[in-house]
DNA sequence: GTCTATAACGTGATAGAC
DNA sequence: GTCTATCACGTTATAGAC
């Protein structure tokens, strides 16, 4: 029933995201996206003017993304340990999806290479992710269900870090490497290998 | 007494590494290099007659600084403690020089978009730092100086992978992020804060 | 070893018809 | 909302003089 080509703009925004994730911003182009996408050049402009909306626009949604990822998980209520699990859901499922890489780590790399504006959405991002992370860590321990030494919010900065870091690393070592890194992680979190 | 302009070649490879760890490999051209150096693109281009071919030389300049560097250590009789140090020193410099990332964790997020020849040598100094580093976990475990779970080889990965990250993230947190991780890495390692 | 000059191409972006 | 056509620019790379 959907309605073909009348939402292109979710499809150009699908399409710029997976590009970011694989290759990096600055490595794909207007052209790439009409490509494979069956439309030209234009049309993308049409929806993003200029790439710097268009980024600005990606960051946008995963921001939007995240935040209704966790309002399901509270209005689940969700304890901390289902809510550590959900959070390494979304790295495997960049791994699983040809490699992808943390869309954060890409813009770190990149950060003195895009546009101000788009370094402003990637900051939001970034501490949106690790207060939700340092708040879950930090009910999870009140709980006794976690066991780390030093603050909540450094532990959330070293798994976010370590993430994707892991992720990166994993397009030379290949996919276990990142099942490693994660195996680790919940160690040092004081939980049993699952 | 220096030869001023008769290490050109130098000078280059010493701004692509630069330009490399700051923005990528992508999101750097010949017309950089060659504005910066005050020289013209096509003096660029004698030396390195292609962009991968710049590629190539700084990676197996890194990977030859590297092993020149274990080498140091090792006729140094360092242990492993003091070969931990020494390996923490190297991303606390990049930190230092304009918050430069590791130029391993630069290549991996552009890995799909640099050309082959280039990947095959991110992976050899990949390897050989994480084969020199396993070695060091393994010795310092053995005389009872560290302590971790799982194998040597896995928590070198898991120590690359969050340094890289840090230093990544640090760009967006500050400079105060990255120690927060490495202090973490030493705790989780057995070892008191320093 | 560096220069000038230029080729060949890809890029982001815009104007205007449909 | 998409098209054709085009612009201005930056990019890698080469030829040939000095």
């Amino acid at each position: 029933m959907a309605h073909p080509r009348t939402d292109t703009r979710k499809q150009i925004l699908d399409l710029a995201a997976a590009l970011l994730q694989d290759r990096g911003f600055s490595a794909f182009s207007y052209h790439d996206i009409a490509q494979q996408l069956g439309v030209r050049n234009a049309a993308v402009h049409y929806h993003f003017p200029t790439k710097c909306d268009l980024g600005i626009a990606v960051i946008q949604r995963y921001r939007h993304r995240f935040q209704r990822y966790i309002e399901i998980l509270d209005q689940g209520g969700a304890d901390p340990m289902l809510k550590l699990e959900a959070y390494f859901t979304i790295p495997w499922g960049y791994l699983r999806d040809g490699g992808k890489v943390c869309p954060l780590g890409m813009l770190e790399t990149e950060f003195y290479a895009i546009p101000e504006a788009m370094r402003v959405e990637a900051r939001s991002l970034d501490q949106e992710i690790r207060q939700w992370l340092t708040q879950a860590l930090r009910e999870g321990r009140d709980q006794g269900l976690f066991r780390f030494q030093g603050t909540a919010k450094d532990k959330a900065l070293l798994m976010v870090a370590t993430l994707q870091g892991a992720l990166q690393i994993s397009r030379v070592v290949g996919r276990d490497g990142f099942s490693a890194c994660v195996r680790q992680l919940k160690w040092d979190l004081g939980l049993v290998s699952s």
